[in-house]
RNA sequence: GCCCCCAUCGUCUAGUGGCCUAGGACGCCGGCCUCUCACGCCGGAAACAGGGGUUCGACUCCCCUUGGGGGUACCA
C-alpha cells in the first residue's frame, strides 16, 4: 500500500514571507499537488516573545497571493503545547530524557570550555545521570533529551542523498523550557507525527536538524518521515539574503508590479530543472515536479531574469485581467493619488483599448501603468525634456499642417487615422519618423510610446486634435 | 574553533564515464524589423575553482586544497 502524500508548510511567524519561505511553500505545494496528496499548514509560534499577529496574517496574505492554498485549517503550533509537554514527560518516565537544573551561566562556561577543546557539542551531561534527588530547590528544570552518546545518525534525504552525523556531535537538545513550553526540536517531531506528514520539504538550514529530530523520532519508536532538504537561496552578491536585495516580503513584489504566476515560475527554476525548460505552467508543473530533479546547490535571486519572466507573462495575459490587476494595484503605487482622481471608467476604457499594445512594452505592472500614464494625464500635457525638445519650429509647422487633415477624418478607425498620416507624410514628402516623433511628443509628452497610429486612435479624435493644438499654438 | 552541506558561462541551469568542439535561458554586445520604445528574428563574447588520484578515457567517481553557505540557543 502506497500511503498517501502529506506534505507541510511550517513558518514562524517572526516575520513576513519571504522569498526563501514562499519558495518552500511552492515546493510542498507542487510536491503535494503531483502526487495527489495534500498541503498542511502549520503556524510555528512556541516563540511567544517572537511571533506577532500581524506577521500570521502577512504569511496567509502572502501564501493566497501567491494561489498557494493549503489544506484544511491551519494548526497553530502553540496551542497543541500540552500534547507536546505530555510527551517530553513520557520520554522522562521512559529514562529517555531527564530534567536539567543547570543556570544560564553554567551552560556559558560549558559553551566556552567545548569551544577551547575544539568540541561540537557544548553541554557537559551534568544531570544526564546525576540522582534527581540532587536538584536544587527554587530552580524550575528544563527536559533534555538523552541524546545517543556514540555512533552515528544517518539521514537520508531525498535532495542531498545520505548525510551522516556523529553522535557525539549532538547534545542533549532541551525538550521542554523552565516555564514548561515546548521548543521548536520537540514541537516539530510531535505535530509531525500527529498530522502524519509523509514528506518534509523545507530549507537546507534544518539539515542538521534533521538529524537531532531524527534521534527523537527513534526514541518515541515512531515512523521518520521522507527529508527533502532544499538549498538556500543567497542575494545577487551570493552573502545571505538581506532586506537590501530579495529577502523582501512577498507583499513587496506584489507592489512592484510582479505576476504570482510569473514568481512561482522563477522560484520553481532556482534549484528545480526539467531539462532545458524554462516557462511552464502550472499544469505542467503539477505534472512534472519531483524531488529528484532538485538540484543541491544555492542559488542567487537575480531580478533581471524574474523581470523577463514576467514580461513573458505580462504579454501571455488578457488584456481584462491585467487591467483588473492594474485597478487592484493602483492605490499601492507612489503616484496613486494623481492617477487616481484621474481613473474614470472612461479612461480605464482607453487602457483597454490600448492594452494590447501596452503589454508588448512592460515587464511588471508598474512598467505597465507608467506606459499608460499617457491616458491619465489632463490637456495641456507638459513634455518631458527630450519630448519638448523634438516639438521645435519645424516640427510643431508639419504638426499645424497634419491638422486639418486628422480634422477630416469622419470614421475615427485605426485604418484611417493610420492612411491620413501616412498620405499627409507622402503628400509633402516627409519621412513618417519627421512627422509621427513630434506627433508622439504632442500626444504622450515623452519620446517612447505604443505605435503612434494606436495613440491616435485610442486617444479618439476630440482629445489628439486637442492636444495638438496645445503644442502648435505655444508658438 | 568544531560539525554538516555545496562548487559548470556574470546569473539560473542541462550534463549522471566516451554522444562535449560543454547545450539552453536571463543579462550583455552586434545586426534585421521599424514612426519611438518594446516584441520578434538572426549572430557573437562568455564556464567545467585548483591539485592529486581511479580509468583505455573524466564536467561526470575518490581524496586534498581553496572558496561559499548552514548549524553550533531555555529562536524556529
Amino acid at each position: 500500500m502506497t500511503a498517501k502524500v502529506i506534505t507541510r508548510f511550517a513558518p514562524s511567524p517572526t516575520g513576513f514571507l519571504h522569498i526563501g519561505g514562499a519558495r518552500t511553500a511552492l515546493f510542498n505545494w507542487l510536491y503535494a499537488k503531483a502526487k495527489g496528496g495534500r498541503m498542511l499548514l502549520r503556524i510555528e509560534d512556541t516563540d511567544r516573545a517572537r511571533s506577532t499577529e500581524g506577521a500570521i496574517d502577512a504569511i496567509l496574505d502572502g501564501l493566497s497571493w501567491l494561489e498557494l492554498n493549503w489544506d484544511e485549517d491551519p494548526i497553530f503550533q502553540y496551542s497543541r503545547a500540552d500534547r507536546h509537554r505530555e510527551i517530553a514527560e513520557t520520554l522522562v518516565a521512559d529514562g529517555k530524557a531527564y530534567k536539567c537544573y543547570c543556570t544560564p551561566e553554567e551552560l556559558q562556561a560549558m559553551r566556552e570550555k567545548a569551544r577551547a577543546e575544539d568540541r561540537a557539542s557544548s553541554y557537559d551531561g551534568t544531570w544526564r545521570n546525576r540522582d534527581p534527588a540532587d536538584a536544587p530547590a527554587g530552580i524550575d528544570p528544563v527536559i533534555r533529551f538523552k541524546a545517543p552518546d556514540a555512533g552515528e545518525t544517518v539521514i537520508e534525504d531525498r535532495v542531498q542523498g545520505q548525510v551522516r552525523v556523529q553522535n557525539k556531535d549532538l547534545d542533549d537538545l532541551i525538550l521542554l523550557r523552565s516555564n514548561g513550553t515546548p521548543t521548536y526540536m520537540l514541537s516539530v517531531v510531535v505535530d509531525d507525527h500527529d498530522m502524519e506528514i509523509t514528506h518534509i520539504i523545507r530549507g537546507d538550514d534544518h539539515l542538521t536538524n534533521a538529524a537531532r529530530q531524527s534521534q527523537i523520532y527513534k526514541a518515541l519508536g515512531w515512523d521518520i518521515p521522507v527529508f527533502a532538504h532544499l538549498p538556500l537561496i543567497h542575494g545577487p552578491d551570493g552573502a545571505k539574503l538581506s532586506k537590501r536585495h530579495g529577502a523582501l516580503g512577498v507583499e513587496a513584489y506584489r507592489a512592484m508590479g510582479y505576476l504570482p504566476v510569473a514568481l512561482r515560475n522563477y522560484l520553481v527554476r532556482l534549484g528545480w530543472s526539467h531539462g532545458d525548460e524554462e516557462i511552464f505552467s502550472t499544469e505542467q508543473l503539477i505534472e512534472l515536479f519531483d524531488l529528484d530533479a532538485i538540484g543541491r546547490s544555492p542559488a542567487r535571486f537575480d531580478f533581471a531574469k524574474l523581470e523577463n519572466l514576467n514580461g513573458h507573462y505580462i504579454r501571455s495575459t488578457s488584456d481584462d485581467d491585467l487591467l483588473t490587476r492594474l485597478r487592484e494595484l493602483l492605490p499601492e503605487l507612489d503616484n496613486s493619488r494623481e492617477l487616481q482622481e484621474a481613473a474614470g471608467d472612461e479612461v480605464w476604457e482607453k487602457v483597454r483599448l490600448a492594452m494590447p499594445s501596452l503589454k508588448e512594452r512592460a515587464k511588471t505592472l508598474v512598467e505597465l501603468i507608467d506606459k499608460a500614464e499617457f491616458l491619465f494625464v489632463k490637456r495641456p500635457l507638459t513634455p518631458d525634456a527630450k519630448a519638448a525638445k523634438l516639438l521645435d519650429a519645424d516640427a510643431l509647422s508639419r504638426l499645424g499642417g497634419l491638422l486639418p487633415v486628422l480634422e477630416k477624418i469622419e470614421v475615427w478607425s485605426l485604418e484611417n487615422v493610420e492612411a491620413a498620416v501616412r498620405a499627409y507624410a507622402e503628400a509633402n514628402e516627409f519621412k513618417l519618423g519627421k512627422v509621427a516623433q513630434p506627433l508622439r511628443a504632442a500626444l504622450t509628452g515623452r519620446t517612447a510610446s505604443p505605435g503612434i497610429f494606436d495613440v491616435l486612435f485610442v486617444l479618439g479624435q476630440d482629445e489628439a486634435l486637442g492636444r495638438i493644438k496645445d503644442q502648435v499654438s505655444k508658438t
